[in-house]
DNA sequence: GTCTATAGGAAGATAGAC
DNA sequence: GTCTATCTTCCTATAGAC
């Protein structure tokens, strides 16, 4: 195999594990699986990595970021504040839909890091993080459509990044026999009740 | 040790393997630390069981059947229904806090299934089983209290089940650092809001 | 930096005595 | 039914040549 800096290689490295932990599950996904995926030797991984907890230390900070990536750009704003919420809802669902090896990846690393005595922290952190990036995206759309909540933005926050991972597992689990969009609907519903405009709401910032 | 009927040795290998997976995580449990939980040796382990997916099969079933009857416990009828529901979300998240091991089990024997080639059936029914006594729950309290619902009834089920399920996770995730009752009491104004009175809210049958 | 070869251990499952 | 002992396989990690 070319050389390759050690920076490069470790990034093949982590893809590559994401690949085969996504296809085969981070149980069944062993460091010759991953090596053998990355088109590199078992010596090359472990020059790379100290271990195999440090490589999957890399790849939950990795998928983490990635997730993060994913929520903020399901919020686009559009005429309404309830289509603005709809739409989000969709964007989000429609990701899950489209790429459900990622978020079946994303809970068995969470557990994954639970269960690894000093590891938790990277579990703490990837939920946090959601909570924060919905709490940002709430308070983004509170000002630029001019409103307020009848519930803390943090409470908010905390309630949306729990249900929408609730909903998320569920479809996994029990695929698409559902109606989804009522489901959506409905909790569009129900966040848009919890405005009490201050200005008018069709207007955009 | 004793000799014992199988029937019986079966259930108490189950229960030792709910006990050891609690305590050291699916992954980490292996025959050998089970049969050691129950105090047999590994003979007797593959004598009561073909294999260990044979056992961890039982074990699901147990748990799913347990995690039902915990939901239907929750319910118990208050003086309104929303004292009803918020009772009902109170006792439920009573549950999780003082037993995060019994429910981090069951993500993870969820997982576990889902990876397993023929044991998706299990992950699905144990999603299924607990979305059915959601449903059955609301038809209760509907005709008990008598009302109607917005929504369908098997849409508020769903959402009921997978948003539960979300906020389970995320406390385990996060432990008790946030308001979760805000949360409790967001979620019932948001259900007690979906009923449209046919007869005396405070009635009961 | 990358290779081949192997150390060293733990897992699931079985054999055969009692 | 239960035991001890063992088979076989697969894993992480390392050694040492190139």
């Amino acid at each position: 195999m070319a050389r390759m800096p050690s920076a490069e290689r470790r990034q093949q490295l982590i893809e590559a594990a994401i690949r085969a932990m996504t296809r085969d599950g981070v149980s069944r996904t062993t460091t010759r699986s991953i090596a053998a995926e990355a088109g590199v030797s078992l010596s090359v991984f472990h020059y790379c990595f100290d271990s195999k907890q440090a490589l999957i230390e890399s790849v939950i900070t990795a998928i983490t970021d990635h997730g993060v990536t994913v929520a903020k750009e399901a919020i686009r704003p559009k005429a309404t504040l309830r289509e603005t919420i709809r739409a989000g809802f969709q964007a989000y669902w429609d990701h899950v839909t489209a790429n459900p090896g990622e978020h079946m990846l994303t809970y068995e690393l969470t557990q994954y890091a639970l269960r690894r005595p000093g590891f938790e922290h990277l579990a703490r952190r990837q939920h946090a993080l959601y909570c924060d990036t919905y709490g940002e995206l709430i308070e983004q759309l509170r000002h630029s459509m001019g409103f307020e909540l009848r519930v803390p933005v943090p409470v908010l926050a905390r309630y949306l990044a729990a249900m929408t991972d609730g909903l998320t597992l569920n479809f996994l689990v029990l695929g698409n026999d559902t109606a989804w969009a009522d489901i959506l609907d409905m909790i569009t519903d129900h966040v848009t009740g919890l405005v009490c405009d201050q200005v008018q709401p069709a207007a955009m910032d």
